[in-house]
DNA sequence: ATAAACTCTTAAACTAGTTCATTTTTTTTC
DNA sequence: GAAAAAAAATGAACTAGTTTAAGAGTTTAT
């Protein structure tokens, strides 16, 4: 069967863990909602209740909270082929602290709470795959958490370009610092500074 | 049924999530391997091939790495009712960098990476299960990591008594600053200060 | 019960990262 | 394609957290 090439990329990324027949594939693609933002405009704001859960199919987007001094601080960009959202709110319902916002014109996959749970009934085998998804980020999460508290921040820079070579080139070092950790001009200092090693 | 202690609280620990029969009951405590390790000796050390995920049924432990300089970053602290290991290394049978240590003489119910898989085809209920554990635990774990780059070492320091009163009194003052990412010295000056204000 | 080995405290000098202010460069908008 | 807005660079003064050192208080092992 042939596919629209966001499900196509939805699909490849499901088949890294599990196998579905093209009956389920066509079930679970009927529980997904597409949802299209333009650069610069909030898929979620703080004080929302999280609706869904996203898969990028084609743009960047950035998710951050903000500080009481108004400071972002950038959780994580999300780019083709990855998953984002706020978890801990699409599950409790509370309200979320975070805001995501389009750095590019994005498209995404979006799964209801409703679907999320009618996904695992029909088809059990999701248990699976996400217990892997999870299980992975996990891992990334645990590593991000422990450098976050224990390599300097020039060092945290390095291991994203190493880590995201995809990503760096698409943001803006302003963001890259909110993600970092980290203010702006001591971005730029870093910079400078790494690539000014490399060049000599 | 009676089940010993340990076996109670691991199967309370499920119950969260999923339920299970009598029967499958047994059969998941026939995957288990019982462990015990003295205060101050190592459950896993840097260089090994992870054998087993633990669950605490006793005790209480600390996750570290160290770094170049021999600086040690504590992960996690783990206590009764806590899962831990070194999930990475446990899935990509490679090597780890963490160390493992009892702080308390402690004991553990391990499983080990046969038995992980085993208990997937058994009982395919616990992918459910796992699936809901890393899903909570990612959760704690973005926070944290966000945490980790946005907040100060006093702030740090209040959220950590705060989600973990039950641990705070457990551990030394030189490993919580070692979780909290700070010298032992700048730790003091923190507790102190923190200790003044409430008082006055 | 005592020595040895840690852990905690305090303080002075230092460094990584912040803040604030200004200028230059790049991107966005009409 | 010019004007406006945002991002990036640079520098000086500042602050949170480190380093080193030394003494007091606790815990551990015999």
């Amino acid at each position: 069967m042939n596919y629209q090439k966001s499900h196509t990329l939805i699909l490849n990324n499901i088949a890294r863990f599990i196998d579905l027949t093209e009956l389920e594939k066509q079930k679970y693609l009927s529980l997904l909602t597409e949802i299209t933002v333009k650069k610069k405009a909030f898929l979620m704001q703080a004080g929302e209740i999280t609706k869904y859960e996203y898969f990028i199919t084609k743009g960047c987007l950035k998710v951050y909270t903000l500080d009481e001094d108004g400071a972002p601080h950038i959780s994580m960009f999300a780019i083709e082929d990855y998953w984002t959202g706020d978890m801990a709110s699409f599950m409790s319902k509370d309200p979320t602290n975070y805001f995501i916002k389009a750095t590019e014109d994005s498209e995404l996959l979006g799964i209801s709470r409703a679907n999320y749970e009618l996904l695992f009934q029909e088809i059990p085998k999701f248990e699976r795959f996400y217990r892997m998804l999870y299980q992975r980020s996990l891992i990334s999460y645990i590593r991000r958490s422990n450098h976050g508290i224990s390599l300097s921040a020039e060092q945290r820079y390095i291991e994203f370009k190493k880590k995201y070579p995809k990503i760096v080139n698409r943001i803006t070092q302003k963001d890259l610092a909110g993600y970092i950790g980290i203010t702006p001009e001591f971005m730029s200092k870093i910079i400078t500074k790494v690539n000014r090693k490399q060049n000599s």
